[in-house]
DNA sequence: AATCATACATACCGGTTGGTATGTGTCAAG
DNA sequence: CTTGACACATACCAACCGGTATGTATGATT
């Protein structure tokens, strides 16, 4: 807030450093990696390209960074802590759906999920990207695996199910259902598309 | 007269036009539409900017173009053809998503589903993209959720459930999973996805 | 034969892009 | 007190972008 007075007077790199992601997440949500100008992030940030250049070598340095230091532990507090340890998949799944559906993010709706943003837009440009995207996309659905395989143990899900399979398609029809609403722009079918997800949680019960 | 007759010299304003369309479209299947260059298509059709800018006023007219002119007749023969009419549509999508699994489009794998990649990108940004692209999105669901209701009235499908949230969820899934397939860039997940969706197919069963 | 709209080609423009080279103030070490 | 690495700021650049203004060959109309 007061960073104009700090730089002034001290200098807090890592405090830099972290606005610029920030500043670049929120860019790159709003108009895809390739379009996000780093003019509006430096303009957002107040920075210049002399810090910019100083913490990233170019670009795409600072788009994989976002990736790995911002989507990341997002998506890691969002999704995968909820199911870590849990023996009830579907239970928790369910939970963690009618949340997202009983107290949707605006921005989310709008502007879509960042992970697959980048991965719809970067994965046929950039392999690099598509390899780090692909390596978060793979953790997801590992995440989503093991816990439907403890639900197979648990006895809560059916057990014939190829649980990475399922898993896969899980998180794929989420994304597809985020994508969707985006494009519709409305809570309503992200509502009504997350409680068609929930039924087919339901099918999955032992 | 005769205008068929006419050489590669003679002037085929409508020949020039559908090369652009063709052009564009590949280029903004392969880098999406604001990265899409108006030099690369130039440079793929043979033509210059005053082809194109006779037969389209901007960039922005040209891309709704090809989302009218190439996407929708595409998808309209590829994914509307095969239900029109049909009274078991589970079947018939079954067979649509089993041939696409068995002989998937490289093209579709490696760079997406053009109509689901331009509301990905555009969506957020131009309100006239959307509202085409969702026009498109809503017809395909339309197509989907008035076969489920014959499938119902015919006994195929089961008659509790919402079949335009079905169709939806089902068109919505299978964006997903093409979009998933593209990151993984590999087949076999895009054959895994669309196995898991052919079983999510059978709960639907009356 | 003269006219005129069509269907392009050529040349050019302002603006923006990512990227670089260099300057400057701060701070910690020697 | 000096040195030097760090953390930026400033100024600048070539390349490319979408878009425009103008020129020109063709074919149909009158």
């Amino acid at each position: 807030m007061y960073d104009f007075l700090m730089s002034a007077t001290t200098k807090a790199p890592d405090h830099t450093r972290q606005a610029l992601l920030d500043a670049a997440f929120a860019e790159i949500h709003r108009h895809g990696f390739q379009a996000a100008s780093l003019s509006q992030i430096l303009a957002d940030t107040g920075l210049t390209k002399g810090a910019l250049y100083h913490h990233f070598p170019d670009k795409r340095a600072l788009g994989l960074a976002v990736v790995e230091d911002v989507i990341r532990p997002r998506l890691a507090a969002m999704m995968f802590a909820p199911l870590a340890g849990s023996d009830t998949p579907l239970a928790a799944l369910r939970a963690l759906l009618e949340a997202k559906a009983a107290d949707p993010d605006p921005w989310v709706v709008t502007l879509g999920c960042p992970l697959n943003n980048l991965m719809q837009e970067m994965s046929p440009v950039d392999e690099t990207f598509r390899l780090h995207l692909n390596a978060l996309f793979r953790d997801w659905v590992d995440v989503v695996s093991a816990a439907l395989l403890r639900g197979q143990r648990a006895g809560e899900v059916k057990p014939d199910i190829d649980v990475d399979a399922t898993a896969f398609f899980l998180v794929s029809a989420l994304e597809g259902c985020v994508g969707m609403s985006k494009n519709t722009q409305s809570v309503a079918a992200y509502r009504g598309c997350l409680g068609q997800l929930v039924n087919y949680l339901e099918t999955l019960k032992a």
